[in-house]
RNA sequence: CGGGGCGUAGCGCAGCCCGGUAGCGUACCAGUAUGGGGUACUGGUGGUCGCUGGUUCAAAUCCAGUCGCCCCGACCA
């Protein structure tokens, strides 16, 4: 027993750190507030990133890459945007190190060597897009602009864990240019929906879609949309967001075009982002006391196949043929046959790393001429024949991707509630958590109380025509026009 | 930045109060047996005890300073 997670229901945030960890995700770095990711985690990234990059492509959209560092006066060109990153920036004020006089070996940083102007870390890339942007654009002909891109950024966080929250992170970026204000906000909603499918086709964890108040906004935008997930421990998470950012940007940046009637006219913009923040999401969506659950679409290894007790002549040759066969279905495989390690161990060891799907083959089966078919998510062991084993496994994985899901969505459903009484929400945000329902009379201020009281935020205005009946607020009593959604989050 | 905790082998820790040859578990290496859910036994490798200074015959242990990390809070995707 090498490796122990603490329990989810002990301590659920301990249980998340063991599991990143152990699980060969991510590492500690010394750098403060960054981690390695290593390449159970990176593949992962990559699975994830292959299936955004095709959709992205699919409605229409370019990758491009852009710098690192933003001039300090371009970065401050947009004043909300700014204000909002300005407490959270890495600046870079020197260019050169130099020999410590002092002791001996050390470097100090050169004072003779500081820029004449700071340059920002990118929080986000808007200020030096947008400044590019104004060059190449002159006519409604030029427009739209669909550009996307894959980066890391640094936003310098007081507390961070390890992907929900790092110094540095991955993630993609869409910045387009648009030359109506429809336009653009039909181009937000596009990403909004497709940042929904990835979440519930992909990664098999249901998402409520919804709006942005005024407060949880993105500095600088219009209107933010968001799709929010409820982890295991019923608090919410800000899965993904696109925003309308309107002509904020191209007014700060000067972008401007003439329109097909020959005026003069702002640019409209969106930009959309998801991040390496999704594995973190995964992890605590599917995840158990014994690992990782990896959802089949995504997992890096679908099925691993496991000689019992160790590779044989016999054993080989069966694997081999299941090897190839899954091979040609498509199917990510492995055939362990490491002799160091013991069935038991390789056993605990795939189920840490959330392999959705695992054959045993003993000398035992091949007499039956049958295998052993495990599953991950549910931890059943079937024996099947080896004639119909790969028809089984296609089954089983589909199987497996719709179950978390519906397992997921059933756990949502049973930790969503929908209140009326001020004492009810403040019991349960107190208690048990979970997604609350409620009325709220739109005010700031009123929102702002309620985070006070309870520490649950508004996480979105959502879409769902259902909820927009009628009713009071729920703390002043106020007319309301819908129900929001409440939580404690991420 | 406020509150708390911790730096001793790759990892997890004991030893510190009461100074006297640096230990345990795990991992790692070698071997033997074992082999259908994290094998067992035997032998072995590995540490300037975070750093700097002080007290002392003698410091992981006492004192002072310093650096770093973790947790809780403010901030945030």
């Amino acid at each position: 027993m090498a490796k122990v997670i603490t329990p989810r229901n002990e301590d659920y945030s301990q249980w998340y750190n063991d599991l990143v960890y152990q699980s060969g995700l991510a590492d500690q770095s010394a750098v403060r507030g960054c981690m390695v990711i290593k390449p159970h985690g990176f593949a992962l990234w990559e699975n994830m990133k292959d299936v955004l990059d095709r959709m992205f492509k699919e409605t229409g959209h370019v990758n491009a890459y852009f710098p690192l560092f933003v001039p300090k006066s371009l970065f401050e060109a947009e004043e909300k945007n700014a204000e909002g990153f300005a407490k959270e920036c890495a600046i870079v004020t020197h260019y050169r190190l130099k020999n410590d006089p002092e002791r001996k070996g050390k470097l100090i940083v050169d004072p003779e060597a500081k820029l004449e102007e700071e340059l920002v870390v990118r929080p986000t890339s808007e200020a030096i897009i947008w400044n590019t942007y104004r060059d190449w654009i002159q006519s409604y002909r030029d427009l739209p602009i669909l550009i996307n891109q894959w980066a890391n950024v640094v936003r310098w966080e007081m507390r961070t864990r390890p992907f929900l929250r790092t110094a540095e992170f991955l993630w993609q970026e869409g910045h387009t240019a648009h030359s109506s204000s429809e336009e653009a906000i039909e181009e937000a909603l596009k990403m909004h929906e497709v940042y929904t499918r990835f979440a519930e086709d992909y990664m098999a964890m249901p998402v409520i879609k919804g709006a942005k108040t005024a407060n949880e906004r993105f500095a600088g935008a219009e209107e933010t949309y968001t799709i929010e997930a409820m982890m295991q421990d019923g608090k919410a998470l800000q899965a993904g967001t696109s925003h309308y950012l309107g002509q904020n940007f191209a007014k700060a940046f000067q972008v401007k075009f003439l329109n097909d009637q020959n005026r003069e006219e702002f640019v409209y913009a969106t930009s959309w982002g998801v991040s390496t923040r999704l594995i973190g999401a995964l992890v605590m969506t599917h995840s158990d006391d014994d690992g990782l659950v990896l959802p089949p679409k995504l997992a890096p290894i679908q099925l691993v196949i496991v000689p019992i007790p160790k590779p044989s002549s016999e054993i080989d040759l069966v694997a081999e043929k299941i090897l190839k066969d899954l091979k040609s279905k498509g199917i990510r495989v492995v055939y362990d046959r490491d002799e160091k390690n013991r069935p038991g161990f390789k056993f605990a060891e795939y189920e840490l790393k959330g392999v959705p799907l695992r054959i045993g083959i003993g000398s035992r089966d091949l007499e039956k001429g049958v295998a052993e078919l495990a599953r991950r998510d549910s931890k059943e062991k079937v024996s099947v024949p080896l004639e119909s084993l790969v028809d089984e496994v296609l089954k089983l994985l589909i199987e497996i991707q719709s179950g978390l899901f519906d397992k997921a969505r059933k756990l949502r459903v049973e930790k969503t509630k929908f209140l009326d009484q001020w004492s009810d929400f403040e019991e349960l945000m107190k208690e048990e958590g979970g997604f609350v329902y409620a009325h709220w009379d739109g005010n700031s201020e009123t929102e702002e109380l309620i985070k006070e009281k309870t520490k649950a935020t508004i996480r979105c205005i959502p879409f769902d025509p259902d909820l927009k009946e009628k009713g009071q607020c729920i703390l002043t009593g106020k007319e309301s026009k819908g129900r929001v959604l409440f939580a404690k989050a991420y």
